[in-house]
DNA sequence: AGTTCATCGAACCGATCGGTACGATCTATG
DNA sequence: CATAGATCGTACCGATCGGTTCGATGAACT
């Protein structure tokens, strides 16, 4: 909760405490599904801060996925930072991190892709993309430090099963999502490292 | 557009018009991106009309969502069975045939999975499952005959990587994902059957 | 002590939402 | 020609939407 009624001492802090408290309700109820009013009085928060700190709904909609998209690539890299030196084994921990989130009873998929799906043209769609691009920066090292021939390609692909497995698990609800996705990623992996492809 | 004025021949023809004229505008716009009241001015069609049709913009909403669901369902089946007799030709197929749809300037993900991630409890969602499930029989048809030990589990990775370049195509829009993940998922197929991985 | 300012709470705004009701219109049927 | 029924167009309903405004409150700074 952001303080009790006078001036806070950070109105930075305010605001951070809105976003961390949004977050949370806008991803289970969906943006859409959340009205300002009630969003307000979950967070303890007059309708006025709100406006004054994030100008719109979209802004605030903006700053909360931006939080989250950066925490999520804080826990992918940090598993696979914490996995050692082998990129193969680095590989199976990000998969690892995924299926803890996705047992995780909160889990609805990814956040950003559900926001940019409700919400077109919009800039959410461009915080979705930069979401993206930082998956693939983490797969294409992984993939560089094995010493494929094709890094991007790879993790391109990579990218796809980490996404797929994300929807798969959100909407097909099948335990074992996030250790098939690993799988077929060490597949992937192993078979461009060993040149086995090429058909 | 669903006739003039006075009883139509056929009130089925109405309700069949309005699902077909419905779904590319929900689609495009999203489901909570469109009211009753346009959808009907775009419809050519009467408020009364509609809801005597459908009881419920959600009615309307999940009779879209099946027909949609059915037509995708019936273009990877013919694009697999037009694809001759080899499992790996087929699975390409199945790739293929997503490559052109990713193509098309209308397209904005898999429609099941855009709107389940809106509606959440739903009977969308049982849609959005019926779908997955429809797609993971084609998968693992072309998985076992194929021969692979395991057809259910490479079709539940290979389904991973549909949705996944569904998703990445329509948020990450490169240009030849649909053939990166074609790529992939001969890979997972060629490494399976030819018995590479058991890491 | 007095000024400043972030905050609250509640009233308020116009717009839009999903859904209903009704009279008029037209076609098919008998 | 009369009846039945599917349709249109429009007006209407209460609820909710995102957003604005304002007076009161209280902490921090001078």
């Amino acid at each position: 909760m952001p303080v009790a009624k006078g001036a806070t001492i950070d109105p930075a802090r305010t605001r951070a405490a809105i976003v961390e408290a949004a977050g949370p309700l806008l991803y289970e109820r969906g943006i859409d599904g959340v009205g300002v009013a009630e969003l307000c009085a979950r967070l303890g928060v007059s309708k006025e801060t709100l406006y004054r700190h994030f100008g719109t709904k979209d802004g605030l909609v903006l700053a909360v996925l931006e939080a989250r998209s950066e925490r999520v690539h804080g826990w992918t890299a940090a598993a696979a930072a914490a996995a050692g030196d082998d990129p193969a084994d680095q590989l199976a921990a990000v998969f690892d991190a995924l299926g803890e989130w996705y047992r995780e009873p909160e889990f609805r998929g990814c956040a950003m892709v559900n926001a940019a799906a409700q919400h077109h043209d919009d800039p959410v769609r461009a915080v979705t993309g930069r979401h993206l691009d930082r998956y693939l920066d983490l797969l294409t090292g992984i993939a560089a430090r094995a010493g494929v021939a094709d890094p991007e390609g790879l993790a391109r692909r990579l990218l796809m099963l980490v996404e797929g497995a994300t929807v798969v698990a959100a909407h097909h609800g099948v335990a074992d999502t996030a250790a098939q996705a690993r799988e077929a990623a060490l597949t992937l992996l192993t078979a461009e490292r060993d040149g086995l492809l090429e058909a």
